[in-house]
DNA sequence: CATTCGCGTAAGCATACGCTTACTAATATG
DNA sequence: CATATTAGTAAGCGTATGCTTACGCGAATG
């Protein structure tokens, strides 16, 4: 926890720069070089070199060295995870979107002696 | 930027314990205290008050004040968004997952004086 | 061979983050 | 009415984060 910080998906993706820098590379056809990607934005190169570097290693960036250029391109997988995560509470809860609703008028109807669970 | 950082979803889910807190809520039938639900970790009770708020204050989680408690429950449509945003583009990349390879390939080949597309 | 270009990394810095320990307020409970 | 319970918030602190500038290195270019 001190030096071996490893970055999980969930953070890499919080940056906005960073979900900046995968909007881009995965809507090209092509691999991006990495000075062409830092041209899009107001940071410095090495900033984005950086935010590249992160995204490489939690998965979501390919990484491939063609001389002296870099060039990135999107790994799917990963985001994959993302979205399932997500996807499956959004969909577990569409069914019972209600239920809070429910459950808050039906406490306030007992009302007296419930919350006996304790622990 | 200074002082009105207003967090998004994707700063949100970051964090590992509002993501445990989030996959607590979201198996619940019922809406949980706020006590119930920082009996389930080791850090104080005040630390997750205050995740809870973050994941309000982003729409992930919904808060109702009865009495002195205060019940939360999962709100799925910034969960939605999250996996619509990463969903995208997997689905988006599992069409041309060998893009790369064609592309290095042909690049490697032409080799000489591609590139003239400037900015 | 000198120069330019693309790149990675280190050092430094301001700020954000996540937690703790008070403290206070408001609601149940006896 | 005294006490316990539930909760929000402020202050403080160590660390993480994201950027900058500076530097060095290998690959293209003339």
């Amino acid at each position: 926890m001190t030096s071996e910080t490893r970055r999980d998906v969930f953070q890499a993706i919080a940056d906005p720069t960073r979900r900046k820098i995968v909007d881009l590379i995965a809507h090209q056809r092509q691999p991006m070089n990495l000075k062409t990607i830092a041209d899009y934005f107001n940071i410095s190169r090495p900033a984005i070199s950086q935010q590249i570097k992160i995204l490489n290693e939690c998965g979501l960036v390919e990484i491939r060295k063609q001389g002296r250029e870099t060039f990135c391109s999107i790994q799917p997988q990963e985001l994959k995870k993302i979205a399932e995560w997500a996807g499956r509470y959004s969909r577990l809860w569409e069914q019972r979107i209600d239920a809070f609703e429910t459950y808050v008028t039906k406490l306030h109807a007992k009302k007296n002696k419930r919350n006996g669970k304790s622990k």
